[in-house]
DNA sequence: CCTAACTGCTTGCATATGCAAGCATATTGA
DNA sequence: TCAATATGCTTGCATATGCAAGCAGTTAGG
């Protein structure tokens, strides 16, 4: 292979199916949602007020407004997240975290951490880690949805 | 951030969603088909006689049977890939690549190879890119889809 | 042999997601 | 002021994908 940043890329990408195939499973039985809506929930804990217009958070989860609309209204009938307007513009409509939410959502990210330790159990020095994730770092730096 | 090992997971998954969202959209209008099509041609690409089962496809691509059927099935249509049964053991149906396939998973590769290069290009010494493929290497060692 | 268990593939159904259109509200420019 | 444009959200349609059931063919135990 002669092109480094194509193997890198290649194996980014695989590595990320590899995790969530292996991590998907057991956290969404364990905690009743998907880790997509953990994203979900994260960004809004990271958030001022703990809250963001529909628009911002699909920005920040890399996805579309509607899937956010349609992520978000399951997640308000489980009393996570609930709806808010804005007084000055009526068109904005937050999804704001619940108390419910941040209890979720930090039970879930235990789980998560727990299994993340797993992908690195063999063979992994903490050094090679931290020098993955600060590589990795570099990629999202800047990026409007960094959760690290 | 505490546990390097959930910071490091988080960030894969990040990323690997911010490249493939910046990818996927050019990718696909230049070639005719996805960055996941692609990743089942180089599979094919890389097995002995160019050819594998549905089943160790879909192994290879950490994705099921079914959605291996119905990738299969249009890539036929296009004249990527063939089908072929196994004369001893006739539930085997492999999906075959054909010329045109070949030809069109090596431009698929050029350019796919390019737009990995996009991802690297502020501020990445090629050393420190070899370092992110050596980690991500170990992630993806010994799986069975291993493309890189 | 022959039946039972297994394996590979396909298909029906459910879920997830993007795009484009539509609706309501805000902003801008004349 | 008001018409044109822009923005935020939702919804209809299309695509992608997994699971479970079903079918065809193979293997193992008696």
């Amino acid at each position: 292979m002669t092109d480094i940043s194509l193997q890198s890329v290649l194996r980014l990408l695989q590595s990320s199916q590899l995790i969530e195939a292996r991590i998907a499973g057991e956290f969404s039985c364990v905690h009743g949602i998907s880790v997509n809506e953990m994203f979900l929930l994260m960004q809004l804990e990271q958030a001022p007020l703990q809250r963001l217009p529909r628009v911002e958070l699909a920005k920040r989860l890399n996805t579309s407004a509607s899937t956010v609309t349609r992520m978000a209204a399951p997640m308000e009938k489980l009393g996570l997240v609930s709806r808010q307007s804005d007084e000055r513009d009526a068109r904005l409509a937050f999804v704001v975290l619940t108390e419910a939410g941040a209890t979720r959502v930090s039970e879930a990210r235990t789980t998560f951490a727990k299994q993340a330790g797993y992908v690195f159990r063999d063979r992994w020095e903490p050094e090679e880690i931290e020098q993955l994730s600060a590589l990795l770092g570099r990629l999202v730096a800047g990026t409007p949805g960094d959760l690290s």
